[in-house]
DNA sequence: GTCATTGCAAAAAGTTTGCATGTCA
DNA sequence: TGACATGCAAACTTTTTGCAATGAC
């Protein structure tokens, strides 16, 4: 497989090594999908599911080795627990226009935000990975009703 | 002060108690101004630091209180521990560039993202409130450890 | 064979809760 | 006075770490 192999490729040049717990959780995660959240212990039960026994420790462990590395993508929602996503290269950004009142939500794309996300991160010498807007306020029919 | 007799009296309508505790929570990120965040541990310690001793266990139970108030408004940044920051109204938007593997933060502010939040807001006919950008990647330190 | 990685269990970090005591209105 | 809030300590949840054993390359 694509991602996988370069794994792989990408672990060695850091003088890590590919274990099966490692391609286990990866695996997990294209599995299901991106777009679907999963916490630490999601995944370890999930493994444990389909008998991929990994430690919780591992789990933990990989998360943030995935994350570094930016195959997985941590998640802005404090929910008590962290949640990681798959961090597919060809997920585009997308911004989301929230209104307060009703939470009637759209979405919309922006090359200016995306130009300002990277003077951002150039500035701070960060690498960007995405950038992710979201503006509140109150939608025509909320706004009426005030 | 304006904002601790709204305070007292929006606690009057829900049948709490304006406590000396709550007051000097509010009091601290009044003082800290808006755009710091604090978690419970700051609050706590800063508290303590100036002679006003709250319980841990009262800093929550507070921290919760004060944001149901939506008086604070909790971050949705992935930082080990929740942080909690001033909900004032005249506040003017402030972004974050987040590190994907060691968390580290760093704000910014963009005239280019203010604009493009209105634009969507007026496209969608929405009336603006806030807008909030959060850009990931990998701080420099990260980077080169890739 | 070497050295990164794992599993386990213990520890740390962060947060919540039960209950007796204290206090605001 | 009475209901609400506090402090303390214990419980709980989530995450990290030390260390001996294992296994990838």
């Amino acid at each position: 497989m694509a991602v996988s192999g370069g794994l792989r490729h990408d672990l060695h040049g850091r003088g890590q090594r590919l274990t099966p717990q490692r391609q286990r959780v990866l695996d997990l995660f294209e599995r299901v999908g991106a777009g679907h959240h999963l916490s630490a212990e999601d995944v370890h039960l999930q493994l444990l599911r389909a008998d991929a026994r990994v430690s919780l420790a591992t789990v933990y462990r990989t998360l943030r080795l995935l994350a570094s590395m930016a195959l997985l993508r941590e998640l802005e929602l404090p929910e008590g627990s962290r949640r990681f996503e798959l961090a597919s290269a060809e997920q585009h950004d997308h911004h989301h226009l929230v209104c307060a009142a009703c939470g009637r939500t759209e979405e919309f794309d922006s090359a200016q935000v995306l130009q300002a996300g990277a003077d951002a991160a150039a500035k701070h010498g960060f690498r960007l990975l995405s950038s992710r807007l979201t503006v509140r306020g109150l939608c025509g029919a909320c706004a009426a009703a005030v």
